[in-house]
DNA sequence: GCCATATATTCCTTGACAGGAATATATGGC
DNA sequence: GCCATATATTCCTGTCAAGGAATATATGGC
């Protein structure tokens, strides 16, 4: 049983993906890598913007850059998509083996026994 | 080839784990529920911080809250994670088949014969 | 060097959001 | 009903980030 060493993640990493305009932009680059310009027409934004957000998006480690004559090609990167990838795998172990619904069952007879500290054992569990 | 239907995200959905509290919440909720004042504990923040990150993650559909006396027990919900696997996945489709460095040669050549509309052909790629 | 195109950067303003403090609500024991 | 525990909500304040406008930088053609 080959676990897993817990896939880690930074909160930054998906912060760069929270914003409407920069999802927008790494599902463009879906289909091939663009200019600049092409992106703010396809997004309906402004060039000062899409530059910014290109450059969180790089920052991030979505996006690189290939410089051609005067314009700048931005394409997806692999990396941190594979990074979120194992991230979520790493949860999907979880529904499978069903530990929370095992834990949720300990820890509520667990409080059963603490609260009811010796108490009474007649438990009218009504409602 | 079943080509999937291009899962799509909502920012927002992101936007809720862009943030270091609450993504460590969710790693916190991975080894089982907590009510909240746990949360708050394991996390050295104040209850109604916990409370707020708690209600944000619940909008966002990533945690459920079962009652249990005065105390609300918080778990991770499925649905999103699959949500942000299946998206993620839709990506790693287009590592494999590498239509962007196809792409971005065709662009190129695009680029050349535009720009150099029947100007020269001796083109001396110095540099 | 001058001009055009393409992109990046800076400054400013405004809105959103996180944290702190205080308070409201809920549940249970007596 | 009163008190204790547990949690949610409200109000306030400071910070940060997104968008707009203007400007700086880079590359290429002449």
């Amino acid at each position: 049983m080959a676990v897993v060493s817990a896939a880690t993640l930074d909160a930054a990493t998906l912060a760069a993906l929270g914003e409407p305009s920069r999802l927008r932009i790494v599902e463009l680059l879906r289909a091939g890598p663009r200019a600049v310009g092409e992106i703010a027409d396809a997004l309906g934004i402004r060039q000062p913007q899409a530059s910014k957000h290109l450059r969180v998006l790089g920052d991030a480690g979505f996006v690189d850059v290939e410089p051609q004559r005067q314009r700048r090609i931005y394409r997806l990167r692999t990396d941190q998509f594979d990074a979120i990838g194992d991230w979520v795998e790493s949860f999907e172990q979880l529904w499978e083996t069903r530990l929370d619904n095992l834990d949720v069952l300990l820890r509520s007879l667990d409080d059963e026994t603490l609260d009811n500290e010796r108490n009474d054992h007649g438990e009218q569990a009504d409602r």
